[in-house]
DNA sequence: TATTGTTATACTCTATAACTATA
DNA sequence: TATAGTTATAGAGTATAACAATA
């Protein structure tokens, strides 16, 4: 590393900015939407499934609130799953007006081998020593559950 | 970081799952594409704006190349630069077919505030002991080193 | 005949607005 | 009247194909 990156930037920023070239850099690039073609769906439905794992059965709405976007989006992604058999809808026994989200074992099997793609890494980290690899891992998981609300690695959901 | 995740995967695959993680994590949700808003651009257009600083003068083709993108993508990113004055084209003196692609020094200024932007690291990096965050940063620039081809730290460029 | 860049066109993904049903 | 989800529609972004100029 440069000299002056270090003397001018907080190594957060440098470190961040890192992290910002590798997942942009062209050997990377088209990674994610390639994954999501690999399971029969397109990039937001794909991170619908991954929410929908980690959050458990959840009101359509409330998906969409979690992704950021707004109720339509919500059912033409839910509608995008069920036609994959990834999900399914399921009359809310409280309020008949909500419909909850629920990934079938389908879903959570093609969830599974996305995440196994989508978790290969780039030679850039391959290439380090053990060491260093090692360290990555152990700063970066720690990292996942200091952020607000806490992450876990994605291995693990 | 739970026990099994470490059993079960390399550290190369742990760490990149949880770049993975934050890189995709809804805070960090749509930032390329306010900052590319920020700078009057779309998101394509700005990684153009990325590419050329670090690669110079450039015909149309080989950008394209660069980006894994065809020619007519790159007019329209190219227009884009040039409607904010950000590019300019410029005859190849060699081949009549041939246009270069340059930077204008407000294309220049504009990709130091994005990267400026870009760079901010979120909650989880900052959170992180400064000891922790000086091996982060030391280690991902070295992996930069070890990419094919090896890249820069965005801050040097 | 092959290649460079452009234009015209269509397709995908996302966002907005109007609608139905329940509360 | 307000809220949940859907449908219809329009927009941005991207990809494909036909084109003119030059090699």
């Amino acid at each position: 590393m440069p000299a002056d990156v270090a003397a001018t930037s907080n190594p957060a920023r440098v470190a961040w900015s890192c992290v910002a070239a590798l997942f942009m850099s062209p050997q990377n690039h088209g990674r994610f939407a390639q994954t999501a073609a690999g399971i029969g769906l397109n990039p937001g439905a794909m991170k619908a499934l991954m929410t929908l794992h980690t959050m458990g059965e959840l009101p359509m709405r409330a998906l969409g609130s979690e992704l950021h976007c707004d109720a339509s989006m919500v059912t033409q992604m839910v509608d995008a799953l069920e036609a994959k058999g990834y999900a399914e809808r399921v009359a809310s026994p409280t309020d008949r007006r909500v419909k909850l989200v629920r990934l079938t074992k389908r879903g959570v099997n093609a969830r599974h081998q996305a995440l196994d793609q989508l978790s290969v890494p780039p030679a850039a980290i391959t290439s380090l020593p053990e060491r260093d690899q090692e360290a990555l891992a152990r700063i970066l998981a720690k990292a996942l559950t200091l952020a607000d609300p806490p992450m876990d690695p994605p291995h693990t959901v």
